[in-house]
DNA sequence: ATATAATGCGAGCATTCGCTCGCTTTTTCC
DNA sequence: GGAAAAAGCGAGCGAATGCTCGCATTATAT
């Protein structure tokens, strides 16, 4: 016999039934965002895959944004996630062993999920998301500045802050084009190939 | 007294007004995208700013969509065009010199409208228009192939497809972050060691 | 067992927005 | 000058969709 909305907008989740109703939204918002694309994706639509009614959604979400926004979320925890550990792992490397690998994980780490990592690059402007994407790359952005720091002895003079920011733009960047355009004909020689040619050319760039 | 609307959907523009009055409503579809965002850009809102009537817009296009792949069209032509210059303009130069060149263009073409070129960027997927850009990139990817293997001599032995690929990719993408994310603090001492750092990644990747 | 809080429900209200249609005004052409 | 064609107008219809509200069900506490 209750009602009284949460205190704050909408949130939290405390109870094990409303955390399942909540994972089954944001992932009910996943797929319908893959399959069926951003216009298709409303409230009502989410409700109903999620097997929830919009009265809980909104318990939950204070709108569609905050839904997006939550796959995002969950979806750039991912990818750091892969990031961080191969950063970690990476550390005691030198450089050209080091390189390789990362050239490795940013595909891999495109590769995920490409079809929602290609909707979510498109809507994450339009949910003010903007802003946390921008903080995971400065994470990105520092962890390898760091790395670069402790290897300063094999580089050329450079300024690190310059070396990191050519270096992420074009590994990412060449990561990007290579899932979402090659399509999924992508042979795995094609692959090794890339990441061969990528590292060669920030390797012989750092030093 | 006429009246039998234009026989295909909609279209052409004969006489100099109903020219006029496209050239406005593209024209107030742009500054309503960078000023307002996409939510805030509806058709009656477009048709108020290039002081027209809804009912003429539809005269002329057959739906929202289409007025924001006419702008879109109408950036990518633009900048296009530099390309295009720069490209034939450097045909004769030593790879070292026509890269620099070919970079220092890619960070001005990005700054043709830099607040236009976000929002289109975001909005390109959307209106169908990835066709389109991805002809632009085709055209891109033609153009620079044809020029290294013009310099085959000044080269190592490589692939070239993947030569281009990798070398447009990364050199798309340090104009793109430079220019929309180093905001308007951009000092010229700033570009030059961009341009001077990337040209060198470059360069000496393809010797 | 009973009270209270938490969670869930879904019909329907309100709003937004794309778009049409009947009509007027301007241009062209003889 | 006048007829026909081109361009322009804008109130308002209809569909889509975000979201609320009053009530029902399930969990927790005592």
């Amino acid at each position: 016999m209750a009602r009284k909305p949460p205190t704050n907008p909408r949130k939290n989740a405390s109870q094990a039934r409303s955390r399942a109703t909540v994972d089954a939204l944001v992932e009910a918002t996943a797929r319908i965002l893959v399959r069926e694309g951003f216009e298709k994706t409303s409230t009502n639509r989410i409700a109903e895959i999620a097997g929830v009614s919009v009265g809980s959604l909104y318990q939950y979400f204070p709108g569609k944004e905050a839904l997006v926004a939550a796959v995002i979320d969950r979806h750039n925890h991912e990818i750091m996630q892969v990031v961080r550990a191969a950063l970690t792992e990476v550390a005691d490397l030198p450089i050209d062993k080091a390189v390789r690998r990362l050239v490795t994980v940013a595909i891999e780490a495109h590769r995920i999920d490409p079809k929602l990592h290609r909707v979510l690059a498109e809507q994450t402007p339009r949910t003010g998301q903007l802003a946390d994407v921008e903080a995971f790359n400065r994470e990105v952005h520092t962890l390898v500045r760091a790395y670069f720091e402790s290897r300063r002895k094999e580089m050329r003079k450079i300024d690190i802050d310059i070396a990191t920011f050519i270096c992420v733009s074009a590994i990412e960047a060449i990561a990007h084009n290579t899932v979402l355009n090659q399509a999924e004909m992508l042979s795995d020689k094609m692959v090794r190939t890339l990441v061969d040619e990528t590292t060669r050319m920030v390797v012989g760039y750092l030093r």
